[in-house]
DNA sequence: TGGTGAGGTTGACAGCGTCAACCTCACCAT
DNA sequence: ATGGTGAGGTTGACGCTGTCAACCTCACCA
């Protein structure tokens, strides 16, 4: 049953992710942290990038769980940002360059997809955001907080000026949004 | 002077990071292909991560010079999203996790900066973009053309529905920009 | 009861980033 | 002229990494 081993590999990988960044999460260092030995994470995962991938899927997963909860679009994003800049390392390996592709992740992308897609209809029906194709909708509300996010994090949004915030820069769109 | 051996040394980090992703790039491989030995990067770049961020600054110079041509903002937006597809592992590395601060790395932003502002502020006086803080619309902008870079890249915007492009979104941006 | 496969082990391998020591030679002050 | 010095290059070593191969164990089922 649920080997406990996988999960505690997952575990290990997550930390060590939170505490030193990509660089950090190292296969022999994973099988330490887990107690067993540096060659059996390979009996869970076929390599590195697939214990990752796991990793992200998960992180993709609650994304998408907290994209479903119900209220107003502008508190939605902002609890999607406030996870973001919380967990900095493991929104960028959601979004990173992926060369393995796990069905696993693929699926948690399209949960969160779907989830968002619900959020934005539903603010449509409450006048809160303009009618219009709901998919250019959400891609557009998408990329503006992700790009918010990813400036931030790369210490690109408080450049010349007093620091932006991300959560600054999705308020100025939906007002934007407001206004038209 | 401007010893030649530097200028082969990052001619052969680039070429590596286009070819290969991030994971392409090794300082051993890139002596060889500059025709030094293992450790002579080292007499040019404190560590890889050096080398790297002298790479990066060198394409952050580049966007700097592309987002400071004359024309209508929607063009120029164009034209930076046609050279972040066409160079997407720069693109990556630009806004990467950096760990070490390069002088050269920062000051190129910083003329990225100040180019997207000089835009916005034409763009305003031109009416093509609204009034406003043109800090705040710089920011919102920029936002939205990383955002819908990176999603493209990591393979997140088309989920679901039909294809969908960087320059889709930032059209439909400045639509709305238009509306308001 | 015997075999089999899942999950674990140890040991090896090449490649990596980096450090240390050494060499060479243009260049400058004496 | 000459001596020293520092920039730019070399070779060799170190420990760490991802991964492969071979082996062990033991619960479980035909």
């Amino acid at each position: 049953m649920s080997s406990t081993t996988r999960e505690s590999l997952l575990a290990a990988a997550t930390a060590l992710l939170d505490a030193g960044g990509p660089e950090g999460v190292t296969l022999r260092e994973v099988g330490r942290r887990a107690g067993v030995s540096h060659n059996a994470p390979y009996k869970h995962f076929a390599d590195k990038q697939a214990l990752l991938a796991a990793v992200a899927a998960r992180e993709l997963a609650d994304y998408a769980a907290l994209l479903a909860v119900e209220g107003d679009l502008a508190a939605t994003m902002r609890a999607y940002i406030g996870r973001a800049l919380r967990h900095p390392d493991r929104f960028r390996l959601v979004y990173g360059p992926w060369t393995v592709d796990s069905i696993e992740l693929a699926r948690s992308a399209e949960e969160a997809w779907a989830a968002l897609l619900v959020a934005v209809g539903a603010a449509q029906e409450s006048g809160e955001l303009p009618a219009g194709s709901p998919h250019r909708l959400a891609n557009l509300i998408r990329s503006v907080a992700h790009g918010a996010i990813d400036l931030a994090l790369a210490g690109h949004l408080a450049k010349g000026d007093e620091p932006t915030t991300p959560e600054q820069v999705v308020d100025d769109f939906v007002a934007l949004l407001h206004a038209g």
